[in-house]
DNA sequence: CTCCCGATAT
DNA sequence: ATATCAGGAG
């Protein structure tokens, strides 16, 4: 496992490969990130992106899509795959925003996850870029990247993830890290083809070590 | 735990 | 062909 010296270093060498991570889902108000992030469950943000650049110019507000059948969500949404329970959940969702929200996106971690289709991650994601609210996303990146470094421990739960994350991560540092974190898993701690022999952080970092010895 | 599920990279 | 993709619900 990483100290907490070593831990500040991964986060500073994440910081200088990757100044500008920032969410790359595209929306223009609370209501569509959430629509958006909802999308993005098991699918890539490029993905995401192509279909909301459509979707968000028919669909402007909850009362849109409860105004068309079910089917005709889920033809919009198709490619974006698992897109039957994401277009249910749309509408589910659109329904409580009307019903106990006055059609507004409600602000908190706890309001958010109440909602169909919002999870812990995606809770955290809208409360973290729509609300400012200090959060650490933990999805598949922040998950693999935290295990390989040795910041967590590989049996740790997503739970556990993010809790260690908070209380090793500065608390004004939460949301840049979540991104960043994000970046430097999607972009060079790879799942499929990490490029270790390229990677500042080798040294400190047991599963790199451990590939690097396996496969040269 | 299983199921949802199309697009993409390898 | 197969693993993986900014997960969540039942």
């Amino acid at each position: 496992m990483l100290n907490n010296t070593q831990i500040r270093q991964c986060l500073d060498a994440m910081a200088e490969m990757f100044p500008d991570a920032e969410g790359e889902l595209v929306h223009s108000n609370p209501f569509e990130l959430v629509i958006a992030v909802l999308l993005s469950a098991q699918c890539t943000d490029k993905l995401v992106n192509k279909v909301t650049a459509d979707l968000f110019q028919k669909y402007k507000t909850p009362e849109d899509y409860l105004a068309v059948p079910l089917e005709e969500v889920e033809n919009d949404i198709r490619s974006i795959g698992l897109y039957r329970s994401k277009a249910k959940n749309i509408q589910k969702l659109c329904r409580t925003l009307l019903d106990d929200y006055n059609g507004e996106v409600p602000q908190t971690k706890e309001e958010l996850v109440k909602l169909a289709g919002v999870g812990r991650k995606t809770a955290n994601v809208v409360a973290s870029i729509a609300f400012n609210e200090p959060a650490i996303a933990v999805d598949t990146h922040v998950e693999r990247v935290s295990k390989r470094l040795g910041i967590c421990r590989w049996k740790d739960s997503v739970i556990e993830v993010e809790n260690t994350l908070m209380r090793k991560v500065p608390r004004d540092e939460w949301s840049v890290t979540h991104h960043r974190m994000i970046f430097f898993g999607r972009y060079h701690c790879k799942a499929r083809n990490p490029n270790c022999p390229e990677c500042p952080l080798l040294e400190l970092c047991r599963e790199g070590k451990k590939r690097m010895k396996k496969t040269g």
